[in-house]
DNA sequence: TATTCTTTTGCCGGATTGGAAAGTCGTGCT
DNA sequence: AGCACGACTTTCCAATCCGGCAAAAGAATA
């Protein structure tokens, strides 16, 4: 029923996580969270998700002594990612093709 | 927080109607529903979240003497699905970028 | 008026999402 | 050590949604 959508991707705030993601090796929690505007909670539980499911991985360390955490994707998570708009790109193409004359 | 998108056309299920309308001037409610595959209920919820922010328009005539209901974007549905699919595009192009071979 | 076909509404359960607040953990200061 | 602080993480909770079933409503025909 969702035709190929991947609904792990498909919220608002994945997709927009995945995008941010997905153009460059990783990003800082904190940047990620501006970024998307949302609570740390929040991201924190999306990573967690994408985590989960094999799309990102986090990694900690630190930076200026403190410590931070930067977020990724995994061959997979953009895989996955690429896959989703791609599924996106296709129904708006062919969904008329559904429809009979 | 939703970059661009826009949440009443974000669903998976509006998407797919949305997309279906977009490229045809009118569709019957049962064909929406074959091809979107949910239930009346369902399609006729969405139908008419569509149609309460003047995305969608929903047309009741009769065909084969059996009522029927066919249901067509709006120009300001059309512009918000072209919106919307252009938002996710711009999301899209970071993809591109970043997916390795 | 009964009956059938179509769509709409009510109602409910289940799954999410988001935020606030409290908890955790590592670091740095005293 | 003890404590404060920064940076997440987890808990708890309220608010949506979403989807489906079943009952209701509307139109046309017998």
């Amino acid at each position: 029923m969702s035709g190929g959508l991947d609904m792990v991707l498909h919220p608002p705030a994945r997709l927009q996580i995945a995008a941010m993601l997905a153009r460059v090796d990783d990003v800082e929690f904190a940047v990620i969270k501006d970024v998307v505007e949302i609570s740390d909670s929040v991201l924190s539980k999306h990573l967690s998700a994408l985590a989960e499911v094999g799309y990102a991985k986090v990694a900690k360390g630190k930076r200026d002594g403190r410590q931070r955490t930067w977020a990724s994707l995994t061959a997979k998570g953009r895989k996955a990612f690429a896959a989703h708009m791609a599924a996106l790109h296709r129904l708006a193409e062919a969904a008329a093709d559904a429809v009979p004359a």
